[in-house]
RNA sequence: GUGGCCGUAGCUCAGCUGGUAGAGCACUGGAUUGUGGCUCCAGGUGUCGCGGGUUCGAACCCCGUCGGUCACCCCA
């Protein structure tokens, strides 16, 4: 029998690397929160055509990547990417109708059939969002600073920002035509693979990494130069305000990305190439000012770009939290571990994480673990203890221990952790009906 | 999807031209009848990814397969 195993590029997140998963999502909806933008949570699952008619045909999302299936009767896929059924969530309330401008932002994991590799899987997580009815660029810029900042607050090396423009339909359907008449006389010299994408995505041929690619490509004219008027303009008054801002980022004019839907502003943001190889980009986003229509709602302008969590963590030099509980408490003899259930449910009544060691085993074994647990403080009941009517509180840190009677013995808990830095929820009521959940030390929450 | 490399204890790896398996770390216990992190001592049968083949004999060679990884395609 072959053993049970998960999904090739679908993978397990053990609870020792959700602490570090659980940091940057925090940091996110704190980034998120400070720019106005408000969190959508849209199904897994969508019609099939949703993400056809969106991302486009000949893209290769849509040929080969998506996990697309019928189910009685019905053409449904997993979604390669958010901003689809974000659009269409968009259009199905009629949020134009009630609202000018919206913000959204979401968070969660996609789906795409290619070979995995390393910050590249068959089920991964973006954190993304989208700006709809806002068409200036000084939105744009807000975007790309604000993602500029939340990568240095994860502490992301070697962040570049590049930014092209594709322009609108016309100027890109000009373009497209410009560029095959300048590489129709040289295909022969280009890659078998551009060759054939000299008929059917040409743009791509841009952003060959083949040599003779490159080479051909070279003297092409580039997108920018077909640019209409408005386009331009656009694109002038983005760099204006990302240099106001001082965000530093570079022209490509090669930036082609492999999503159909996109116009005028393009960018990427990459960091960390020593560890992502040639994975690097850590955000892709763009303008899709005609999207919302071409799906069949309002002519409303919108910009969004997506975050490749996985790809985030590698690139993160963010630690994880240390600590699983505050406090062990250490119960020694069967008739202790009732008293050490007690004490326990006092001290989370007043926000403390704690655990009790249930297995009756020696104090050293349980001192280990507190260690292991990263438990700052270890309440101990022995039968000394208990006859006295107290408990032994000792600072694992601090390596003090003293004898505290039992009804002080919480309070001298929680002041030992406020003094050594932790925050401690306001009071609770402690009962098995009235049980608030102790909130983790971790920062993040505005 | 295409190609290269890799796959030995929980982890990182060693294993000489084929003679049937080891280290460090981690973990558990003890040294200390109730005191951790340091130190010392003790504790390992693990389908050598899986299946088949060659051989007297395979972790080591061959084929297939699965998984990982890197690059390409593409993308987050």
């Amino acid at each position: 029998m072959t053993p049970l195993r998960a999904i090739k590029g679908m993978n397990d997140v053990l609870p020792d690397q959700v602490g570090r998963w659980q940091r940057v999502e925090r940091l996110y909806a704190r980034v998120m929160s400070l720019h106005g933008f408000r969190e959508l949570r849209t199904p897994l699952l969508e019609p099939t055509p949703l993400f056809v008619r969106a991302m486009g045909e000949a893209t290769d999302v849509v040929e080969k990547e998506m996990y697309a299936f019928e189910h009685h009767g019905d053409a449904l896929a997993l979604r390669p990417e958010g901003t689809a059924g974000a659009v269409r969530a968009y259009i199905e309330h009629s949020v134009s109708q009630r609202e000018p401008i919206v913000r959204w932002w979401y968070a969660g994991p996609m789906f795409r059939a290619e070979r995995p590799q390393r910050g590249r899987y068959r089920q991964f997580s973006q954190l993304g969002a989208e700006v709809f009815g806002d068409e200036g660029p000084g939105c744009d810029a807000e975007i790309i600073d604000m993602l500029v900042g939340f990568l240095r607050e994860l502490q992301v090396p070697g962040v570049e920002v590049v930014v092209n423009s594709l322009g609108g339909a016309e100027a890109r359907a000009r373009y497209r035509a410009a560029l095959v008449e300048y590489l129709t006389p040289k295909a022969s010299s280009l890659s078998a693979e551009s060759q054939r994408r000299l008929t059917t995505n040409p743009l791509r041929i841009l952003d060959s990494k083949d040599d003779a690619d490159r080479a051909a490509a070279q003297g092409a004219p580039t997108l920018i130069d077909v640019l209409d008027a408005g386009d331009r303009e656009h694109l002038a008054k983005l760099r204006e305000a990302l240099d106001a801002l001082g965000t530093p980022y570079s022209i490509d004019p090669h930036l082609v990305r492999g999503l159909d839907y996109y116009t005028r502003t393009l960018f990427e943001i990459r960091g960390a190439h020593d560890k992502l190889g040639a994975g690097s980009t850590l955000v892709g986003g763009g303008r899709y000012d005609t999207l919302v229509k071409d799906l069949g709602g309002p002519a409303v302008p919108a910009i969004g770009f997506a975050a490749g969590l996985e790809r985030l963590l590698i690139a993160s030099d963010l630690e994880g939290p240390s600590s699983v509980v505050d406090a062990l408490v250490a119960p020694l003899g069967a008739k202790a571990v009732a008293a050490g259930l007690q004490v326990a449910r006092d001290l989370r009544g007043k926000g403390i994480r704690c655990e009790v060691d249930t297995r009756g085993t020696s104090l050293k074994s349980q001192l280990r673990r507190a260690n292991a647990l990263g438990a700052r403080i270890v309440l101990i009941l022995g039968d000394a203890e208990i006859a006295a009517g107290a408990v032994q509180v000792k600072d694992l840190a601090a390596h003090s221990q003293e004898t505290i009677q039992r009804d002080q013995a919480i309070r001298v808990v929680v002041d030992r952790l406020i003094a050594a830095g932790r925050t401690v929820d306001s009071p609770v009521k402690a009962s098995a009906t009235d049980y608030t959940a102790p909130t983790t030390p971790e920062e993040d929450t505005p």
